[in-house]
DNA sequence: CCCTGATTCGC
DNA sequence: GCGAATCAGG
């Protein structure tokens, strides 16, 4: 396609941009088009714009923990850190350009209905059954009263509970959710 | 196995 | 100067 294409100013330049903003090679390679991003890397090292960021990193970060509360004795989904992300000035750009990346925009966590709680709010006469993926920071507890000496309240024990016997017949909901 | 950048070296 | 091949690492 692209015949005469090379390292013409404007190409230098949008890699300049792309480069110097953390976007990493093979991205950038992918919005010049006709090139690799070992062309992309090459290129950046004669111009002299290598070593910017560790391997990985795209944007400088820093990460402000909540509060280094007490330790939960299961691993379990702490609360999300405070994450400020701060993208370096582009000083040949003083029009910052919108990032191509715009923010996550953060699934509006389902509200909890009657009284999930977090590891961090179960307490010993709270339901333990477990509610949605535990990788996730949605993961809750039921919490709900439990039974005295057991781990859970009384609908949940229900179906921790089922008679081998008689588990036919009520083995409905028994998913979790 | 995916990705990242760094380096080498024939062209 | 260029970039594929290769290397080193996450």
């Amino acid at each position: 396609m692209e015949a005469g294409l090379s390292w013409t100013e404007e190409r230098v330049a949008l890699l300049r941009r792309l480069w110097e903003d953390g976007q990493s090679a093979s991205k950038i390679a992918a919005q010049l088009g006709g090139v690799t991003r070992n062309a992309v890397i090459g290129k950046v090292h004669r111009l002299g714009l290598a070593g910017r960021v560790k391997a990985g990193e795209e944007a400088v970060v820093a990460v402000v923990k909540p509060v280094e509360a007490e330790k939960a004795p299961v691993a379990a989904p702490v609360p999300e850190p405070v994450v400020v992300v701060s993208h370096r000035p582009a000083p040949d750009f003083p029009q910052a350009r919108v990032p191509a990346a715009a923010p996550v925009a953060q699934d509006p966590v389902t509200i909890p209905v009657s009284q999930r709680v977090t590891i961090m709010d179960l307490r010993e006469s709270m339901c333990r059954w477990p509610l949605g993926d535990p990788t996730t920071p949605e993961f809750r507890f039921c919490g709900a009263r439990s039974i005295t000496g057991l781990p859970y309240c009384t609908h949940h024990a229900e179906i921790a509970y089922q008679p081998a016997t008689e588990r036919k017949r009520d083995r409905r909901a028994a998913g979790f959710r």
